[in-house]
DNA sequence: TTCATCAAAATTATGTGTAATTTATAAAAA
DNA sequence: TTTTTATAAATTACACATAATTTTGATGAA
C-alpha cells in the first residue's frame, strides 16, 4: 500500500500488520488520530493509497470494536476518550485481570517469568515512552496465552484505549518506580504460585494507575 | 428495503431497527443464520434488495463486534457458537452481572422494580419460547441504566450470543421454575436493596443457568 | 452586530462494473 | 478406486460513478 512508519509500541496488541485497518487502529492507538478527530474516507484513502470502500469496511470493523465511532450522514470519528471513559476502561480492567491473571499463576511457565523479568530489568533504565510500551509487553504476556478468547480480546481492546488515551502524556517518575515495585512484587508472587497474594497486587496495581490517570485527567479537564 | 418478519424476541437488545446490520444481527441472534453457516454477500444483497457494499460494511462491523468471522478471500461466516465460546460468554457475564448489578441494587426505582414483578408473572404462564424473551427483559432492565456504557454493551453482545446459540433449544420445565425462583429472591433482595444477597444469589443464577447449557451442550457434542 | 436564508462545496451512502481469488466440477492419470 | 489436474462457476475485493445529505460560507434582513 504505502510507506508507513513502524509503530513498535503497540505491535504485541495489533495482530496483521498490513492491512488498512491495522494501519488506521495503529494510528489510534499511538494517537496520530486523537480522541475526536474526523476521520473522513476520501481522505484516508488518498493516505493508504486505495479507494473509498476498504477504508470504509476498516472504519465499520472499529467501530463495531469501539474504537470509531460512525454517524450515519455525517461520517467517522476516533471514539471520544474522556474521563468517562478512562474510568469504565479501568473498571472494566479490574474485572479482567484477575480473572485473566488467576489462570496465569497457576498455569505459566518458568520461562514466562523469566521473560517477565528481562522486561522489569529494561524497564529500570526506560523512558517514559519505552516504558509504556514494556508495561504492555509485561501485562501482555500474562494474559496471551488464557483460554477464554473472548475475554483476551477484550482486554486487548480496553488496553489499547489506554495506550491510546496515554500516549500524549509523559508519565512521572515517582509513578514509574511505584510501577516498577508493583511489578516485582507479582513476579515474587508469581513464583510462589500464590494466587490470592498476586490478585491483591494486581487490584492494587490497576487500582493506582487508575488513580493516576483519572487525576491527571481531572486536572487537565478533559 | 424488504418485508421483514418482526423478531420481537431480540429487539430491546438490538437498537436501530430498519438497517442491514439489525437484520442480520436478528436473523443471528435468532438462528436463522446459524453457528458456522455462510453469509455470502451476493446472497445477503439480494435477500435485503440493496448491493454489496453496505453488506459487506454490516458484515465487517458484525465482525468487529464478533458475531461473524471473516476469511480474506473467503468471504463470512457466522461466528462458531459452540462449547468454548458458551463457556467463555458465562465466565465473561460472571464477571459482568455483579458489577452491573451491584448498581443496580442502590440505585433502582421502585418503578423498575415493579416492572421486573409484572415479568414475572408473565413468566409464570410463558411458553419456553416467550420465557426466554421475559428473561432477556428482565435483566436488561437491571443493567441498561448503567453508567458504564462499555460495560452494558459487552453484556448485551454476550447475552445476544447466548440467545443465538439458544434459540435453537428447548429449555425444560425444572429450570425454568428453578429460574423463577431464583428471579423472585432477586426481587425481594433488591426490595431490601442488600447487596450481598443479590449478588450471591446472582451468582447462583448465572451458574446455574450456565452449568444447564454446557451440560445440554456437552451431552449433544457441539 | 447577530441571526436567518440559501447556494456551493464537501462528504457520505450506495449502486454498478470488473479483476482477482477461491471453490466446485469433471476429466485424465496413477 | 483414488488422486491429480484443468476448467468453469461462484464469490470476493475494489475501483469508479452518482445520488443524497450535511457542512460551509456568503449574502441580506432585523
Amino acid at each position: 500500500m504505502l510507506e508507513r512508519k513502524e509503530s513498535p509500541l503497540v505491535s504485541p496488541l495489533i495482530g496483521e500488520k498490513s492491512t488498512i485497518y491495522s494501519y488506521i487502529l495503529n494510528d489510534i492507538a499511538n494517537a496520530v488520530f486523537q480522541s475526536g478527530d474526523r476521520l473522513v474516507s476520501t481522505k484516508l484513502a488518498e493516505k493508504y493509497q486505495t479507494s473509498i470502500n476498504p477504508v470504509r469496511e476498516a472504519l465499520k470493523q472499529l467501530q463495531g470494536e469501539g474504537f470509531v465511532t460512525v454517524e450515519p450522514n455525517s461520517g467517522a470519528r476516533v471514539a471520544r476518550f474522556e474521563y468517562n471513559t478512562l474510568r469504565d476502561v479501568f473498571e472494566i480492567l479490574q474485572l479482567l485481570e484477575p480473572y485473566l491473571m488467576s489462570w496465569f499463576v497457576e498455569e505459566h511457565s518458568e520461562e514466562d517469568r523469566n521473560e517477565m523479568e528481562s522486561l522489569l530489568k529494561e524497564m529500570e533504565t526506560a523512558t517514559d515512552q519505552e516504558y509504556r510500551a514494556l508495561d504492555t509487553q509485561f501485562h501482555w504476556l500474562t494474559v496471551k496465552n488464557h483460554y477464554n478468547i473472548k475475554a483476551v480480546d477484550l482486554w486487548r481492546r480496553n488496553r489499547l484505549i489506554l495506550l491510546a488515551m496515554q500516549s500524549n502524556v509523559r508519565l512521572n517518575t515517582t509513578r514509574i518506580k511505584q510501577s516498577i515495585e508493583e511489578h516485582k512484587r507479582i513476579i515474587s508472587g508469581l513464583k510462589n504460585r500464590d494466587v490470592t497474594a498476586v490478585l491483591d497486587i494486581m487490584t492494587e496495581h490497576i487500582g493506582n494507575s487508575g488513580k493516576y490517570w483519572t487525576k491527571y485527567l481531572s486536572r487537565n479537564h478533559i
